[in-house]
DNA sequence: ATGAAAGCGCTAACAT
DNA sequence: ATGTTAGCGCTTTCAT
């Protein structure tokens, strides 16, 4: 292994020089620069992480919290975060939350505080307040992707008006019995986001003059089977049928498009369904649905943080555009 | 920030001794263990990745390489990866490697250089005879996990039989018209597998004395998607339908399921369907599969790595469980 | 079993 | 613009 002395030698120059002119930061002749550049070329040099960051400070490595990545909202967004990091010449180091108490508590008295990161990301992860100083208190930029973490600089689409979007499109369209599937209280995965989709929901039925009926109401945890499972309850009875349904996730806005065939029912003639993601399976299934872009959550997130870094501008609290994607599972209701 | 001395000065000893006690190696003694146990949690102490790894070369991190990480398969094999390290007080450090031959580059000629990690985990990603090289060249204990990679110890199931199993399946069932969905040549990001799975298929036929008809065989790029659509074409034709399909991911299985549906054809009455991996939706889809539990092959090649890593053994290529679920998604062909 | 001290490979303050 | 050098915070050898 090639260290900073090997190059320098090579070079001809003092260490400091090597250091100045591979990290760009202090002033370097163009020559001595060119000389280092062919000399750590040539030696295959790259500095020890290590002995950098320790020197330094910075480590030139994120941290990002998930709580889940098998899960296509935040595998998307990782992928944008390790995309554009990968760019920047940073790592991307994972740290998943599980419930596990115990894990959790490692990550936050052990992993993170082993000044292996510069800064951190947190994918929609729901904190304790516990857990919530021990992350301020790294001191250290920090951004937030999803749901909105007290104190912490987030960016997310505006589920209210996400929701109010998607209803007011079935509105528009002539429905008035519009069945919503929203998360379910024990989600604490998606924390927030649901009750703030259902608040725009609710307000766009209001606006429009619609009561809300709460046998339309029910919750399911983001997923494809569990949406399947709810919308053949809402679907079941014919008396009480709505002619429409909104789901706040594609996965289970699917579900109930496959549980509404299952019980007969064709989409969109007997039955429009709307989602929220645009899911890389919303095409398939022909789906409308609201498009929120994780994997340039990923990307914008990692933006704020390394000008965060650079001291350039705290980074702040920010809301991504999400727009009406109309595909073939809506249309109006049926006679 | 506690350092070492804080608490070597909190315990009464010497740093060395904090040091010993903290991290295991060399003899402490009870009394000074507890000690200095004491001392660093009152403090809060944990020690500095940068200046431990700098003196000791060890990092406590691995690097884990993926082709993609918004995929079934890989955040699966990702999440058990993660996992298992965090038990292990491991960090996870993501490398992702697109397609783009710069970025790629970049990975084994800076990324991985750095000595920020202490092995690697590759899962299932095609490397070029010069990134094998520089794999090696890093002399770290190396880990496959799916396809395989010449010269690194891989954790695989057993693409042959797997594909013969699901095969026979069918046969048993009385089939003899069996459609298959293999890869597709361009897809790389399964490099190998395919042609597997298809030798498996071939050869259960051959057994049970069924000529292979290259008609039967289609190919897609693991995707539901594309899964309809090649499905719609093999199933288009009255004439020449199988009565069964074998898909080599769960995922084009279920793309086949939905496309028989919207042809008229009932799952599984006119066409039986098996898949492979027991992907989180095949239980909706009732749909049979040969279980691959990538999970746990992650937390495997983690075992694997710990224990090359603590010279216990070198890793060594290694198949994995495979088992047949059988759900309703098959059954005899019609009459 | 313990302590003293020499690095690990780099960065940055200071001097020139 | 460049070089000299003192750390960064730990591990490990060597001595005891």
């Amino acid at each position: 292994m090639a260290g900073i002395k090997d190059v320098a030698e090579a070079a001809g120059v003092s260490v400091a020089t090597v250091s100045r002119a591979l990290s760009g930061r202090g002033n370097v002749s163009a020559s001595a620069l060119a000389a280092v550049q062919q000399a750590a070329a040539e030696l295959g040099y790259v500095v020890s992480s290590s002995a950098s960051g320790l020197a330094s400070g910075r480590t030139r490595n994120i941290g990002v919290l998930v709580p889940v990545i098998n899960h296509w909202f935040y595998a998307s967004v990782l992928e944008g975060i390790c995309t554009a990091l990968m760019r920047e010449g940073y790592d991307t180091t994972l740290y998943q939350l599980s419930k596990d108490p115990k894990q959790r508590d490692r990550v936050f008295s052990d992993f993170l505080q082993r000044q292996r990161v510069d800064a951190v990301i947190a994918i929609n992860v729901e904190l304790s307040e516990d857990e919530l100083v021990a992350l301020h208190a790294l001191n250290k930029p920090l951004v937030g992707v999803g749901g909105p973490l007290p104190k912490v600089p987030t960016l997310h689409v505006d589920d209210e008006a996400v929701s109010a979007l998607a209803t007011e499109h079935l509105i528009s369209l002539g429905h008035s019995r519009i069945g919503f599937i929203g998360g379910s209280l024990e989600t604490d995965v998606d924390f927030q986001v649901p009750s703030h989709r259902r608040i725009g929901y609710e307000r766009a039925l209001a606006q429009a003059g619609i009561e809300v009926d709460p046998a339309l109401i029910v919750g399911a945890d983001f997923t494809m089977a569990q949406g399947y499972e709810v919308a053949k309850q809402l679907l079941g009875n014919p008396a009480t049928r709505p002619t429409a349904v909104f789901a706040v996730s594609d996965e289970m806005a699917i579900g109930a498009i496959l549980a509404a065939r299952d019980l007969g029912l064709s989409v969109p003639q007997d039955l429009s369904v709307v989602g929220v993601d645009d899911h890389e399976l919303a095409a398939l299934f022909s789906l409308t649905t609201i498009q929120q872009l994780p994997h340039e959550q990923g990307e914008m997130a990692v933006g704020m943080l390394m000008r965060a870094i650079r001291g350039q501008e705290p980074a702040m609290a920010h809301q991504v555009e999400h727009r009406l994607i109309v595909r073939g599972s809506t249309t109006r209701p049926p006679l």
